[in-house]
DNA sequence: AAAGACCCCAACCGCCGACCA
DNA sequence: ATGGTCGGCGGTTGGGGTCTT
């Protein structure tokens, strides 16, 4: 938890919508959360900067998304994590890296910042007790570098993991494309397009980023998601085939092989979800 | 029982792309 | 074309709880 503190945030660095004075920070009260909810509900997300104004909150807006996002949504679900949702985890991040958001959203009633914690304090020591290497899902070689994964303090502090997820290496950007363009059904997704076309409203972004907004109603699942769910579908696959596979991917762009992803779909069978 | 070490996770930060005037 | 605003993302922090000595 954050020190709740005005002048702290008062750097040049701040975000404008949080350093303003008299925004209060930290630990949200049950009586903030029950404001914010009763508001949310009856006037529905979005246009967060102005909500906590229209709701009657000394929070930035950010802040309420937050709230909202990660807690006083009525799907999201608390509590333990169990075996089949921390497999999936494993799986996903295998796959995609860092995209807690996109693994998120795979994984019903789940939080990115949840699985983000997750990751962080549980699975990542649990791959690395395993001899993997979190970030690579590589086994690890070199035996000193246990050490400095297992503590936080022990990494630098401040600086972004100067070793990115093998896939995301090779270029988000084609990364992205190459999955899109390696199956078949996705080739009506573009960069920068909305594909509305199921309940989920598949959005690929500019950089790499792919954002999966979900119909909270549920429904049909989209080609995306239906491409997503046999991704994290390995039954077929022998793991460390697919380690190896991707971990071809460790060299330039060039060498990323969308046929590759092709391939290693063909194999997969039994979608998570269905089984 | 006390103190220090360690762990968890809610919340914040900085950045990015989309959108709009 | 440009600049401002906004929503959303991943990375990081640090207070408080728990564990260990």
């Amino acid at each position: 938890m954050r020190i709740p503190s005005s002048s702290s945030s008062s750097t040049s660095k701040a975000t404008p919508c949080c350093s303003k004075v008299g925004i209060k920070r930290g630990p949200w009260t049950p009586e903030e959360d029950e404001i914010l909810a009763n508001f949310v509900q009856k006037e529905g997300e979005g246009r967060w900067r102005t909500l906590p104004k229209r709701a009657g909150l000394q929070r930035c807006g950010k802040s309420c998304r937050l709230r909202w996002m990660n807690y006083l949504r009525p799907s999201v679900k608390r509590g333990h994590i169990g075996p089949d949702e921390e497999d999936l985890i494993l799986r996903l991040h295998r796959l995609l890296g860092n995209r807690w958001s996109l693994i998120a959203g795979r994984i019903p009633g789940r939080t990115d910042n949840e699985i983000k914690n997750y990751w962080n304090t549980h699975l990542s020591k649990k791959l690395i007790s395993q001899g993997i290497d979190p970030r690579t899902h590589k086994p690890l070689i070199n035996n000193d570098s246990i050490p400095n994964l297992q503590r936080r303090e022990n990494s630098e502090p401040n600086k972004k993991s100067n070793i990115p997820h093998p896939i995301s290496q090779a270029s988000n950007y084609q990364t992205d494309a190459a999955i899109h363009q390696g199956s078949t059904g996705y080739q009506n997704i573009t960069e920068g397009n909305h594909n509305s076309t199921g309940n989920d409203d598949v959005v690929v972004m500019g950089m790499g980023r792919v954002e999966v907004k979900h119909d909270i109603n549920g429904g049909q699942e989209d080609t995306f998601s239906s491409f997503l769910d046999s991704l994290i579908n390995d039954s077929g696959v022998d793991n460390q085939q697919l380690q190896d596979n991707v971990f071809a991917f460790t060299s330039p762009a060039q060498s990323f092989n969308p046929v590759f992803w092709e391939s290693e779909l063909d194999q997969m069978s039994n979608g998570y979800f269905r089984g």
